[in-house]
DNA sequence: GGATAATGTTAGATAAGGCTAACAATAAAA
DNA sequence: TTTTATTGTTAGCCTTATCTAACATTATCC
């Protein structure tokens, strides 16, 4: 239980995420249409992050994060914003560019490098943050 | 054929074009040691390359890169090597993570983040570089 | 040069992540 | 409140990438 995702899982994540801020129920078929898949690969998808504690449905129900998905929800959104912002911000990277970049690259990236990443976003960016 | 490749295909392009540089026979057994997969693996995938034409291998021989591969794979380690670059000397994270990241990264970025990247780096390194 | 070791290959299994088709349940409309 | 449309679920298939076990071939070493 508990595990870490790989970049399938943290997207559906990040998904419901999104959702759930947007509307009070979340539904398996904006998933789908959110991230481009059939709704019965949300379905299954779902009943992995089930099993690790990361949602929880009822039979024909809505979507809910758990606290454990929620903060594993949280922390993939806040590095696709800090990527994002320092792609466009410090490398001057396109919007739309960087914002396709932004959702390969927050799965792929250690700690420790958001870490350094962040000090030197707020390091050069400063105020205009 | 002449598709871009996955991940995988990519690091096992890359895995080839480092061992060729050190050897004059790429062997499957050493692509295997060097991904840390098995040797079926390794067949398996190479007769994927082949297909695409990035591959060339006759039965029980020795593993070599057409042009085609040659060249793709020159460009996933120049990313590697950029990004690697950008990750020590910018943003000062930690050689091995430097390079975990950038094993990941490398297959994650755009061509145009990768040159605003690369700009970035002479920008900011100037001689140092 | 023949035994032994190393390497390459094939076959078949597994797991993840996607799909379509078909059916079940719920929601919306008439 | 039926009928219809939408949504959720299940079943079964496909592909990719990995594995182990077994066998084929090539190298290595007395």
């Amino acid at each position: 239980m508990n595990e870490g995702l790989h970049q399938a899982g943290e997207d559906y994540l990040e998904a419901i995420l999104q959702l759930q801020k947007n509307y009070d129920e979340v539904r398996s078929v904006d998933v789908a249409n959110t991230l481009g898949v059939s709704r019965p690969s949300v379905n299954k998808a779902i009943g992995v992050l089930k099993e690790k504690g990361f949602v929880k449905q009822e039979h024909y129900g809505s979507i809910k994060l758990t606290d454990d998905g929620y903060n594993y929800a949280i922390e993939i959104m806040q590095r696709h914003t800090t990527i994002k912002r320092f792609l466009t911000d410090i490398l001057k990277v396109e919007n739309s560019i960087a914002d396709s970049d932004a959702c390969k690259m927050e799965h792929a990236v250690s700690r420790e490098t958001m870490l350094s990443m962040t000090k030197y976003l707020k390091q050069i960016m400063g105020e205009n943050l």
